[in-house]
DNA sequence: GAGTGGTCTAGACCACCCC
DNA sequence: GGGTGGTCTAGACCACTCG
C-alpha cells in the first residue's frame, strides 16, 4: 500500500515512488544538498523490497536530480546555472579584451573559473584529426589538452590540435597560459589571420572515460562541439574538440540571413 | 564461469556480459535487425540469473545499440546515418530553391522525406515563447506544429509561433504547406526582410512525452534547438521550438572571425 | 501455449563511508 | 561498528507476441 501518495495507476511501483520523489525534490520539499530518504527508509515507507527502492531512485539518477555516493547516499543535486556559450567570444574584439573567454563567461555566470592543463605538447595526428587539420595522417601536430572547472567541479574538457610547422614558431602556445586573448590572438599576431570558425555540435550520452574526467553519472547526456580555425589564406590552423556536460551549458549562434 | 570470453576483470558480471554483446555486435557477429540472444539464453550461456542477464541487455540499450520490444525480443539497431543541418541552410539563395530545407536534407541523406502537421492555429502563448516572440503574455499567436519523417520514422518535432498581427495577413502560413522557400520566403513577400537568426542549442534527456512522439527509448539524449527569425526592422517574427533525436543530427555552424 | 520481456520479493554478500 | 549503496540469486507472477 505504501504510507504517502500511492495512487495506483497502473504505473509499476517503482515508477510511482520515483514520480513522488521527483515532485519533492521539485516543489522543494527536498532542497538541493539535503539527503534522498536511504533504500531501507523506502523499503518500510512504501513496504517494498531493495531492488523495488532501488530501482526507483535508479530511475531519478539519469533524470539529474540526484547524485549517489556509494556508502553515502543519494543527495538532491544543486542544479548549476546554466552557462551560456556564444558564437560572439570569438569576435575579435573581445579577443583583444585580453581575458581568455572561458574566464569572462565564468565570472559572468558567478562562478570561480579555473583550468588545468592535461598536457601540451607533440602528438600523431589520428586519421579524423589530420583530416579536419588538412595534414597527413599521423602526422606530429601540437596537442593543447584543458579541463575547465567551474567553482572547483570540472564541467568541459577540450583538446586543441594546431599543425607542427604553424605551432613550433610560436613560444606561446606551449605555455599553459597563452595570454590575453588565447592562442588566436597569438596566431594572429604571428601572421595568421582568421577568416571563420565552423563549429560542428553533436550530442550523446558520455562515455565512462567522460564520466570520469567530468564526474558525471553514467547515462548523462554530453555536447560534443568540434571547431576548425580557418585563415584568410585557406588554412586550417586549429581544430578543436570540446566535451561538455549538457545540463551545464547552452549554446548561442547568430546566423545572418543574407544571401 | 561463463561459456564465453568472460575474462575475470573485477568487473561485475552484468558489465562483463554487457561488454561481450556490444563487442559482438560492433564487430558484425550480430548484425543490425538480428535478435539479440533472449534472457533465458544469456542465464544458461553465462550462467547467471535472470537478473543480472536483464541488467546486461539493459545497460546495452541507452547506447542505441539495441532496441527493445515487449514480448518478441532485443534487436540490432541499424544505425541510421546522421544528418546535417548547416546553418547554411538560412541563406536567401537556398530560400529561393524552392525546396524546403527539410526535404533537401533528408534527400541528400538518402532517405525519403515526410512530414505530417500536427496542428496550424491560433494558441495562446505561454511565458517563455511570449517572452521570446517580445509579445505580451497570453497574447493570441500562430502555432505551427509539424513531426518530420525520415524512411518513416520520426525523428524531429518542430512548433513554430509567429505573432498573430503578422500571420493573419499571409494566408500561406495557415496552409500544412507554405509554399516554396517555407514560411521565411512568405514573410519576406510580405515586407518582413529577415537580418538574422539566433539559435540555441541545448542537450538534455528525452521527456516521457518526447519517447513517445520520436519513439525513442527512455534516457535517449535529444538536441532541443530554439530559434529566432529577427527582421531587418528589428522584429521577431518567428520562434522555433525542435526536438530532435540527437544520435540522428549533427549541427554545424559557419562563425565569421572579424570584428 | 510457448517464448519473450517487465515487475517484484526475500534474502544474501560485498564495498564503501564515517564514527 | 552500523549505515549506506552495489551485485547477485531463486523463484514467482504478469503482459505481450506469435503461431
Amino acid at each position: 500500500m505504501g504510507t504517502t501518495a500511492s495512487r495506483d495507476s497502473g504505473q509499476p511501483r517503482y515508477l510511482q515512488i520515483a514520480d513522488d520523489l521527483a515532485q519533492q525534490i521539485r516543489a522543494g520539499v527536498l532542497k538541493p544538498g539535503e539527503k534522498v530518504p536511504s533504500e531501507s527508509e523506502l523499503m518500510t515507507r512504501y513496504s517494498v523490497s531493495q531492488g523495488t527502492a532501488r530501482k526507483a531512485v535508479a530511475e531519478l539518477r539519469p533524470t539529474g536530480l540526484i547524485d549517489t555516493l556509494h556508502g553515502k547516499g543519494s543527495f538532491v543535486k544543486s542544479q548549476p546555472p546554466v552557462r551560456r556559450k556564444s558564437s560572439d567570444r570569438f569576435r575579435r574584439s573581445h579577443r583583444r579584451a585580453g581575458k581568455a573567454a572561458y574566464i569572462a563567461e565564468t565570472e559572468q555566470a558567478g562562478k570561480k573559473p579555473g583550468v588545468t592543463v592535461l598536457y601540451i605538447g607533440p602528438v600523431e595526428a589520428a586519421d579524423e584529426i589530420a583530416e579536419r587539420l588538412d595534414v597527413p595522417a599521423g602526422t606530429k601536430v601540437l596537442a593543447r589538452r584543458r579541463l575547465y572547472f567551474s567553482d572547483g567541479t570540472p564541467t568541459e574538457e577540450a583538446t586543441s590540435y594546431l599543425p607542427w610547422d604553424i605551432a613550433k614558431d610560436i613560444p606561446e602556445l606551449f605555455e599553459e597560459n597563452p595570454g590575453g586573448g588565447g592562442i588566436y590572438a597569438r596566431l594572429e599576431e604571428n601572421g595568421h589571420v582568421l577568416k571563420e570558425f565552423v563549429e560542428t555540435v553533436r550530442a550523446r550520452l558520455a562515455t565512462k572515460q567522460e564520466t570520469g574526467a567530468l564526474s558525471l553519472s553514467p547515462g548523462s547526456p554530453v555536447i560534443h562541439l568540434t571547431r576548425s580555425a580557418e585563415t584568410e589564406a585557406g588554412r586550417i590552423v586549429e581544430v578543436c574538440d570540446t566535451i561538455m556536460a549538457a545540463d551545464q551549458f547552452v549554446l548561442d549562434y547568430r546566423i545572418p540571413a543574407g544571401d
